[in-house]
DNA sequence: TGAAGTCACTTGCAAATTGCAAGTTAAAAG
DNA sequence: CTTTTAACTTGCAATTTGCAAGTGACTTCA
């Protein structure tokens, strides 16, 4: 239980995940290293929208801050940080879907196929993205 | 369905639900209407967290192009506008929702009967909120 | 082994956004 | 009428963002 608390705006959890990932890049990197198993910087500066690497860098920091991200180094490439969703992290999948569901029944959006896999069965994805991060967690 | 497609960074749904939803202000505005029932500009600025006054402005201009939220002038206080959730933005409910939840279990927060009672029962929860919704729109 | 990448950042700076305080305008209340 | 109130707007300083151009510690390849 990380108790920013005192920094905060108010103790309302709403307000709480708000201030950790209410901006424009957070939930997309979550988003790549969830949906996608992106775990670099250089994969996450290559994504779709286009992160601007001072941003990228910060967002990062932040996010292991937060508790949500961790880095470890390669075990065999010393430049290479390898990073990856913690529990905390992999328990916005929730939220990430929900997001998407929501977007996709209301605007105009792409990646159906995704979208599909959510709709059908929403509790068969959410175990299905748990499964590939707890093996994924197994190989650390 | 709304198409400000054009001017997305992309086509992901999760990147729509951020250009709309990812910033400090808009999310707690939207938890103000569908929890406390706020419905009026002097209301929003009364937030706990206190937002500027011309933020508030921004937001509530923007969540009406949105299609998140509609205004209409009082029928018998010609100074007020009364604000309310449209049908997509009460289809936030299980954003909000699963943003609560996440904070509570993974940060120090507050307003615990509150989250007691999404953790119980989120489908009936979420059917409270929309049950509420739908009576106060047919009052309009 | 030494020159040429690569990886993960920093730094500098202009532009946009935010936050605070102080108006403004139209309508309602006293 | 005069005063309040509701919903904004304006001005301005401070912070944040976005772009371009480094930097320094490895790794790769001749």
């Amino acid at each position: 239980m990380a108790k920013h608390n005192n920094l905060r705006r108010s103790g309302c959890p709403l307000n709480a995940s708000v201030e950790m990932l209410g901006d424009r890049w957070s939930l997309l990197i979550i988003r790549d290293m969830m949906l996608r198993g992106w775990n670099s910087y250089k994969q996450f500066l290559e994504c779709y929208e286009g992160i601007a690497t001072n941003i990228l860098a910060d967002r990062l920091k932040k996010l292991v801050e937060y508790g949500i991200i961790e880095a470890k180094p390669d075990s065999t490439d010393g430049r290479k940080l390898v990073y990856s969703l913690t529990k905390k992290g992999i328990d916005l999948a929730p939220v990430l879907t929900e997001m998407v569901l929501w977007a996709s029944a209301h605007e105009d959006t792409g990646n159906q196929a995704l979208v599909r896999r959510m709709r059908q069965d929403k509790e068969q994805f959410l175990a299905e993205v748990r499964e590939r991060w707890a093996k994924s967690a197994s190989e650390r």
